[in-house]
RNA sequence: CCAGCGGGCCGGGUGGCCGCCCCCGGCGACGGGGGAGGAAAGUCCGAACUCCACAGGGCAGGGUGCCGGCUAACGGCCGGGCGCUGCGAAGCGACGGAAAGUGCCACAGAAACAUACCGCCCGCCUCGGCGGGUAAGGGCGAAAUGGUGCGGUAAGAGCGCACCGGCGUCGUGGGGACACGGCGGCCGGGCAAACCCCACCCGGAGCAAGGCCAUAUAGGGGACCGCGUCCGCAAGGACUCAGGACGGCCCGUCCGAGCGUCCCGGGUUGGCCGCUCGAGCUGCGGGGCGACUCGCAGCCCAGAUAGAUGGCCACCGCCCGCAAGGGUACAGAAUUCGGCUUACAGGCCCGCUGGCACU
RNA sequence: CGGGGUGUAGCUCAGCCAGGCUAGAGUGCACGGUUCGGGACCGUGAGGUCGGCAGUUCAAAUCUGCCCACCCCGA
């Protein structure tokens, strides 16, 4: 995932979690909010609990892996942020979790408009 | 073969699909190269680098602590000495000073640093005490006046002698710690990880250092102290010292009535540089017991910034399990080096010690 | 990157600097008393690897070193 698709900017953090639609499961928890551009960022968030630095590492990776294979609607920022359970979670598990969750928060490309973007209905990146 | 000691090293491999960061070339599509560790960790020491401060001296503070060497430096390493542990290979050691001073040593015990409770011996007497001598014995204690033996004595005692231990002194060896020997002679505790003394070392901060650019309610807003005296026409000088600087304090020096101090707001958390070629790595040769060092040749070996160095799959290796199957250590660079400490599945190599058996 | 603090009974804290004293206090818990019963009150009692491992010392919660966990501050 090349660097201008993740958030890089604590205000971009801290705008997610003030505005931003929240969804989460037992491994995840995904906070969506418009960002008035035309490319999706993420960003991916593993704190202490998750683990040693390793782990945390290892996590954020996976997640990234599994956000680049699914397709979303342009013109958001994405936080997904991993829960201590999502250690021992083996890929698969965190790939099905974070598409669930982006379904329900209807940003996938293939849903209907639930987030209006703000630019026109773009083209797919990657 | 068994048990063990010391040192060094590795710490998954191959392939496929899809990706990330940096550098080089190219207008571009793209091509080429590089991309986590032995601890990258903890941040316990030492340095490089950068900014600030710096006439000098003293005090305070911190650190180190057998000797010699290595090193840019170190609280690190190497070699040696001494002590303790182990049959041994080896291991461990905050290992200067207690005749400079102060302090503490609970309880028990007569007494804890100045002392006679019981006992022993001598003397006296109104037969149970009094006076004196005595640290061999008992008892208390973590610790009680060096240990063993012989002599000696009223009983005893380094009182004398021998050996051992310690202390002092002289000599010899050694560069030194120290060792060995002679002589003297018995000289009385422990704690300095209690204060302390001695020797040596140490400016302050840290890459969010520091610099450039951009941005800005921005050469912003508010509060407070003070703007003295004398000489002189003036420049200036003196006094008084309010104040300020010199890492903290003092002496001292300098600045000096400045444009100071404090609070709010803004920035530092935007971009770029610093930023990776360095006390560098590999090989060969020389010096040294060694740590290490010298010479030559070759090499370029991560530079990210919500933070790249990967995600998934297959096969192989290893471990657990009858099997299905599961697992595959500790752990992720953040300015850079040298160390220390801590964590670590499994495996390899070298040297050595003890024991058993056989030749 | 640098600095500081805390860890003691289920909980909140003393004791540590200046080592020795039964490791205490409040609250909570158990039992008994009081009450018709409960609360309050009175009495009795249980409950502690003093964060861990080494070391110094005759002796360590206390002194020293290393490690672990948590909290705070500055740039």
């Amino acid at each position: 995932m090349r660097r201008e698709q993740r958030l890089r900017r604590r205000k971009d953090f801290a705008a997610a979690y003030r505005q931003g639609k929240t969804q989460g499961n037992r491994l995840l928890v995904v906070r969506v909010r418009p960002n008035g551009g035309e490319t999706t960022r993420f960003g991916f968030v593993a704190g202490k609990v998750v683990g040693g630095a390793v782990t945390r590492n290892l996590v954020k990776r996976r997640l990234r892996a599994a956000a680049r294979a699914l397709a979303t609607k342009p013109g958001l920022d994405i936080v997904v942020g991993a829960r201590k359970v999502a250690a021992v979670a083996e890929y698969r598990a965190l790939e099905r979790a974070l598409a669930v969750l982006l379904k329900r928060a209807g940003v996938l490309a293939d849903d209907g408009p639930a987030v209006p973007p703000e630019g026109p209905p773009g083209k797919e990146h990657h």
